[in-house]
DNA sequence: AAAGTTCGTGCAAACGTGTGCAGAAAACGT
DNA sequence: ACGTTTTCTGCACACGTTTGCACGAACTTT
């Protein structure tokens, strides 16, 4: 058996109370006997329980994140931003991936409702809308990343401005003289790949350029595999384009991939772009242009977000969005066409 | 305020305690008041607290997971691992991040220790000697992935057969044909480098081929920057290597960039093979020769131990340590030398 | 010298569960 | 008919904290 506060009474000789008030700095508690009972304290090994002390007080300090998958390169450094947020506070962080799976979700949010999560950081793409009931019923905040599909009054947002990104991408694109720019996208990606794909038509047409609909592929997943496939099909068109903006860094590196295959090279014949700006992107050859999304200080600002709307008991005044603007990084997949 | 057992049992007119022993299906209460007090429930959306729970039985139904650092992609599949064992089961997942500082460690460790994890798993390199005694003395199991410093009795390990997988890598390019390999190391990788060293020297001895002290670099990190790093000093050589085996892939990167850069290729002048077959591992150019490390299986492994630890009380009788073996995958980054 | 203030501490109740024990009701055996 | 077992339920306490309130002591003020 632990250690309890009472047991540090017994040994110093006065009530659990005071204990408990000495080790909480509660001011009415004489210097001297903090000193003591601290020492005393440290001397036994004494560890409180939360579980005692969120009983009593209904907070567990504990926040709940939930990712669609956590092998995704993108989803790991949100996830290193929360925790490195999180980890100088006296927040916890419980961990759990839905992988768009129903079932799963449920189960993940009955046992952060179960353990009473002080707050929640979604970032998954899809939330099942009764599920979110359920959630804002017990009435915790809500943080979702880069989700927008929420206009839930209280459900607060943090996300990347995805559009003016694309449109950069393209304008880029436009700048080194390309005319003939495809749009490799990814269908399960949601609001997200609408709102890429939106960018790079608002480009083209800033740009005077026509929007041919055979430029645009809607492969299904974001990995690799969809880039090799998407980059097949534009490389079967009877008039290939000369550059092509990918949804993801990890469907262009599939894309260049294709390109090399077939017997092609990148940026000489076809210029690629990606997106995100993973850790690999400046390694592959040709290192990968880009846009950043400042996926760390994504998870930074949803976790001090959090902490923010927990310290000031429902005293509101807190934004409930915040847009994050990323950069965009010219490297050698991206040339003037020849 | 949630509703409790209590309410609940004001509702159904019954004790709460009767409940209680129904919601847990206890035998001595009859099926129909069983179902009867749990429709009730399901109707008042009754959502168990665990903290109370927690504090009665004295388990908090909750694993932490201590790792080094989160965004690396190999630990990051150990951590799919786990999270996917344990999803199904009732426990949740405490994750937090050490980043070899001594403070934060003592930090996490607080946390656990406080929330009453019911079991650890690390997964990070180096663990402060005092704060695995700690640790001990609340006694609770431990596990340990792919770290084999402590000899412990009662510390748990799971840990992937490194030496034959270094001594079969150094063989796949002395059959090729190679006599002047290299090796890439990372310094601060601890156990792990020397083993992987070991390998190294093995396979070359096997072969009967020399041992050049000067073809053993020790990078500092284990990041792609140090691969560069390392293998421009190899080519600084006045009798530079023909292959190269490096610490893991990210190494391996960084050092077929440093080749290329310097105007040569991959694998036409020099082989290099690297180590931990990340996801991206096929996509660079060329694609990676690599040894596959059952990075998910080791998490998985890992986290079924400890399930098996925590059900059978005490009743012993598990191993307690699980070696896994991986693949050599041979990719388009080594051929015979020219 | 009495009354009022501060200061430090303890009593007791509460948070939401689980559980040993006792007891009531029902079913069974003789 | 009674005693005995079985079946079901409730009382009361415990888990380890926090906290409102009261209380005694020492000290200041009138």
């Amino acid at each position: 058996m632990a250690v309890t506060i009472k047991d540090i009474a017994k040994k110093a000789g006065v009530s659990h109370t005071t204990v408990s008030r000495a080790l909480n700095d509660h001011p009415a508690i004489s210097k001297e006997t903090v000193g003591r009972i601290k020492l005393l304290a440290e001397e036994l090994d004494y560890v409180p329980s939360a579980a005692a002390r969120g009983l009593k007080t209904n907070r567990s300090l504990v926040l709940g994140v939930i990712v669609h998958r956590i092998e995704d390169p993108f989803l790991t450094d949100v996830l290193r931003g929360i925790e490195d947020t999180l980890n100088p506070s006296e927040y916890s962080l419980f961990l759990a991936a839905t992988k768009r799976d129903p079932e799963r979700e449920k189960r993940v949010i009955q046992a952060m409702a179960e353990r009473r999560v002080d707050g929640i950081i979604f970032s998954s793409l899809y939330i099942g809308v009764q599920q979110l009931r359920y959630l804002k019923q017990i009435d915790i905040p809500i943080v979702l990343i880069n989700n927008q599909t929420m206009q839930d009054p209280d459900v607060y947002l943090v996300y990347h401005q995805d559009v003016e990104a694309t449109r950069q991408l393209t304008q880029h694109l436009v700048d080194l003289g390309h005319r003939k720019i495809a749009y490799l996208g990814s269908a399960r990606s949601g609001r997200t790949n609408v709102k890429r794909q939106q960018g790079y038509e608002e480009g083209l047409e800033k740009a005077g350029l026509p929007l041919c609909p055979e430029y645009i592929i809607s492969g299904t997943t974001s990995r690799p595999e969809n880039g090799i496939n998407g980059m097949n099909g534009l490389l079967a068109l009877a008039d290939p384009p000369t550059a092509v903006i990918c949804y993801n860094d990890m469907i262009a590196i599939g894309a260049i991939k294709a390109i090399t295959q077939a017997g092609l090279s990148v940026p000489h014949d076809i210029s690629v772009a990606g997106f995100d700006n993973i850790d690999l992107a400046q390694y592959v050859t040709p290192p990968l242009t880009t846009f950043h999304q400042p996926r760390y200080q994504l998870g930074q600002e949803a976790a001090k977000m959090i902490l923010h709307i927990l310290q000031q008991d429902k005293g509101a005044q807190r934004p409930d969005a915040v847009v994050l603007h990323g950069e965009l990084i010219i490297r050698q997949s991206t040339a003037s066409p020849h």
